[in-house]
DNA sequence: CGCGAAAGTAAACACCGTTCACTCAAATGA
DNA sequence: TCATTTGAGTGAACGGTGTTTACTTTCGCG
């Protein structure tokens, strides 16, 4: 009973993950804006309103797909990092970081739905606080690791002016990290979003063509701020 | 001749400002996405086919409407800078800096069309390299004339790690700004577009609700790397 | 084999951008 | 002044979108 239940099942998922596999198509091919349901059906040979019967809404699968993508980049991020192997805090943030910003760069239309404004109402908004801000948080969360462990080891940065008090008031229920940690990581972490969305948004294409340079040197400056341990670890500023 | 075809002139583009009011007012009530040329023709009680004596598409208006959001915005912290006074260009920088989030935070859907990725093709944002960035250009130049008049004083804050030459390889041909500046501004805009961005998109609300403190803090920090003038100046780093 | 649930369809509704042929009024020139 | 040209606006259509509803078909299970 279960055995071909579970192959309806299967079919079932083969379906979704087949639709969902041409919605990133189409985000690769056009852009968030360009996702669309009839199309989807269209190329595998559907009605429309068939899809309904995997997926609540467009809305949902994109939100979805978006949480697919989260995932997928932190997964990357973290064979990065275990590819290198380099045990230093410090190191593996700068690994992590730099094949962020290569697989955003090399997958655009990807990072621009994840990086870039909700598309329609409100409603996915808070959607993305809950959900997908769930893997959007287990993205951000192998990059506080490191740093909770540099703050274990008194290596931490100095939170350079930022005021804790006011900090700390505007945290959400769930953060049982020292603000210490959550200052040095929010500010190091809007700085690199802001080079890569920037790039990824074309905001600065009367000013810059390679963001490169700029990343690089956040990424310097970060480590160069780590108060270094006694033995070693201060030569894992070089590039790899 | 001349004057009877004025006054078309005047109702003409009386009607085309309508038509930008009106888009404006569907992207405040719901978002980019939300600007229909359907919907403002209904609303001035005329068909949609009609707009298109006034605009060639709809891409067209989104463009020109963010264009003058630039302006906008712009003239907001010119206006923030010339109230303060303050002739120090550290001053009118963190000014018009705060003026800058103050705007976006309270016109949070125009910001977003402003600052997020271009909405629907590829021709948009080349459109936005030229057209539009020259917009976005003058913006960013009110940020970089007091960074050059810094400069010119020989006060402007040390280029971190930015490698200047591989920058220098990156610069679009009108640039004719010193490198360093450019290093500095690049670096001090996508770290406070970073934090405006990251809090507009909702990236961060796992991680905090209100970016005031770190946005002060980067303020902060840029003030304290300025070089101090020998004779004043240093106190100019306090909130307005 | 027959039943029932799941999958899929067809049609409709309400939108959207855009184009084309057409009307109508107003400004222009002789 | 009168004819003409120009511009604004209309109506209908084309093709596209998300979504819902009622209906049909398919297929696994008892």
């Amino acid at each position: 009973m279960s055995d071909t239940s579970h192959r309806r099942e299967r079919l079932r998922e083969r379906t979704l993950t087949e639709i969902k596999d041409l919605a990133r198509a189409q985000l690769v091919a056009g852009g968030p804006a360009a996702i669309s349901l009839r199309a989807i059906a269209r190329e595998m040979g559907m009605t429309a309103a068939a899809l309904y019967r995997y997926v609540p809404a467009l809305d949902a699968l994109v939100i979805e797909l978006c949480t697919d993508l989260h995932n997928e980049v932190r997964i990357a991020c973290e064979a990065a990092r275990d590819a290198d192997g380099d045990p230093d805090p410090v190191r593996r943030l700068l690994v992590m970081a730099r094949e962020l910003r290569r697989w955003a760069l090399a997958h655009r239309p990807e990072a621009t739905l994840m990086f870039g404004p909700p598309l329609p109402g409100v409603e996915q908004f808070h959607q993305q606080c809950d959900d997908l801000q769930c893997a959007g948080a287990q993205l951000g969360q192998i990059f506080v690791q490191p740093m909770l462990e540099l703050w274990q080891a008194g290596r931490l940065p100095d939170i350079g002016h930022v005021d804790l008090d006011r900090l700390a008031g505007a945290l959400p229920a769930h953060g049982e990290l020292p603000i210490e940690v959550t200052a040095v990581f929010l500010t190091s972490w809007t700085r690199l979003y802001g080079i890569l969305a920037a790039e990824l948004f074309g905001q600065l294409t009367w000013a810059a063509t390679d963001t490169q340079p700029l990343f690089e040197a956040e990424l310097a400056f970060f480590a160069a701020q780590v108060h270094p341990t006694p033995t070693a670890a201060a030569a894992s500023v070089r590039n790899s």
